[in-house]
DNA sequence: TTGAAAGCGGTACCAA
DNA sequence: TTGGTACCGCTTTCAA
């Protein structure tokens, strides 16, 4: 099963591959009679360009590399539908590489997107990963990248990130305001940066209120968070929580669940990047982080970077957005 | 930024490209001392492969289309994962379009799978999908495409669902045995093939037991079942719920909640594609669709078709695998 | 306005 | 064991 190609259509029109490659797109210089019979010939030998061989010739795929440290229910879908709007629109495809949480695959990824030529990469880094050594390789060959939401200490590449400090602050704010003296805020891993920034900013508003008792925990996973709250319910009371992340507030809302504690008039605020769950429970208050335009965000920057040769590419440190 | 190609290194170490290329993929005709040689040059001049040129040569993209009806957050992540657990073992990728439940998108979403010559197609049909029309262009173009999930009546293409009929009979089952007698049971749109298949063994299986009172509600969204509970709630009572998705159960969830039912003695139970839900309440009894099993059958099962030649391909009807 | 031809980076056949 | 070369499909320069 032979696809036409633009030589079979020339040769059955009698006319060079030039004109018939000049007559698909139209160059004012093919006459116009010459235009019609040639799109006839394609539309009837169910012509199509192959991508690869253009491609190939213009040495851009038109193919983005999507690295995430997890394929993970909270965040993706809405960084997914946010990065297609921006990539789709301007004619480029993409494909998901999922870390695994783990270091050396987002380093084989890498390798792979370069690989394979992508024009760029849009990465979100993994819990694990310390620093940008696996990325040098892309400034030398000139491959664009942006870096979103999870990332480490770094100036070489543009990076679009949630503002850790203005969200746990407000986050803050609402339980002062909703009058919590007792309040349990609840983290999670406490090695990342995104921890440690949100912990800062959360801690450093609360003790400006002298007579608000604060409690703060660590945890790694959902199950953990619910593990520990259970048990420190047991012995404490709060009349405030706050849970850093979507996962962290899986958890809570399990042992709030578990302890009957969900009518009563505790108050709960989150940093969240979803949208379910609002079905969780409805007087939760959310301090939204948008997942969409995060990730349309991050795909806008990275068609600029597309757009500019490199000669336009000046060596200083990139620019970091927060959202 | 020019990378290094063959002829570069052949030209350094003045022998021919076909030489080098042989050496590089450890060519058994090639001598060792030429291979270290090579081996040494490429790696010195970090020389790596244009994905490109070989595809366009073999006509392989080693790419498949992934085309969804919309990125969701219940089910797509777990379908994704397993995805592409096997394709990137076999040295594929995928690229994921989304039709945003529009069958005008889907249909030009296969075009452009098919111009961006991918090697085969995973599809899950929108709500609007009717028949198969827009893909026998694949079938004369011989573009294996497997469908999953969303589907409709057709035995051209293989495809993977999962067994509404068992699915909803064992729920049905489940509240049975709790001894529910007064069911409310939540369906999505009433126009859908899985809509009309849960529902009628769901209710057969309840009909033979002529003490229940059964009373079933089509919603389109989440927010519309809970509109609709909650102003049933107002004048019956249940104790029994049974929501046929994750979308329905979070509306119900949302009203349970609201109407301070949460604790009480009734059973919910559902079916479920997701992971999440388990916090929601872990006394909802699930019945579960693995996403990462379908998304893993479906790839295995295309991967399968990509290795048989046109020739092998039997022209029968295609088969349907049960989850 | 059209055509001839080179070439993108590999691969593989045929010859040496 | 190695080299020469045609070719995959398309674009683009140069010449006519």
């Amino acid at each position: 099963m032979k696809r036409t190609t633009i030589k079979d259509l020339a040769e059955m029109l009698n006319i060079s591959t030039s004109t018939v490659s000049r007559a698909l797109k139209d160059h004012p210089d093919i006459s116009s009679s010459v235009k019609i019979k040639v799109r006839e010939a394609a539309e009837t030998f169910n012509y199509v360009p192959n991508d690869f061989a253009i491609n190939f010739r213009k040495k851009s795929s038109k193919v983005i590399g999507l690295i995430v440290p997890e394929i993970s229910m909270f965040f993706l879908p809405s960084i997914i539908n946010g990065i297609s709007s921006v990539l789709n629109s301007e004619g480029y495809r993409f494909f998901i590489l999922s870390s695994d949480d783990s270091y050396e695959n987002e380093k084989e990824h890498i390798e792979t997107c370069i690989n394979s030529r992508v024009d760029g990469i849009l990465i979100s880094m993994t819990n694990e990963t310390r620093d940008i050594q696996h990325l040098k390789k892309l400034k030398e060959m000139e491959i664009p990248a942006v870096i979103f939401d999870k990332t480490v200490l770094q100036d070489a590449f543009e990076s679009v990130i949630f503002d850790n400090q203005k969200n746990a602050e407000r986050s803050a704010e609402k339980l002062i305001n909703h009058g919590c003296q007792k309040i349990l805020a609840i983290f999670g891993d406490e090695n990342l940066e995104i921890t440690q920034s949100r912990l800062k900013s959360f801690k450093n508003k609360i003790e400006q209120y002298p007579e608000i008792q604060l409690h703060t925990i660590f945890c790694k996973s959902a199950d953990v968070v619910k593990e520990n709250v259970n048990s420190l319910l047991d012995n404490y009371s709060f009349d405030g929580f706050f849970a850093m992340s979507d996962e962290t507030l899986m958890g809570l809302h399990s042992s709030l669940i578990k302890k009957n504690l969900n009518n009563s008039d505790k108050k709960v605020v989150v940093i969240s990047e979803g949208k379910l769950p609002k079905y969780l429970d409805e007087n939760y208050e959310y301090q939204i982080n948008n997942g969409y335009e995060m990730g349309s965000f991050a795909a806008s920057r990275l068609m600029e970077s597309l757009k500019k040769t490199s000669s336009d590419v000046v060596k200083q440190a990139a620019q970091s957005y927060y959202l």
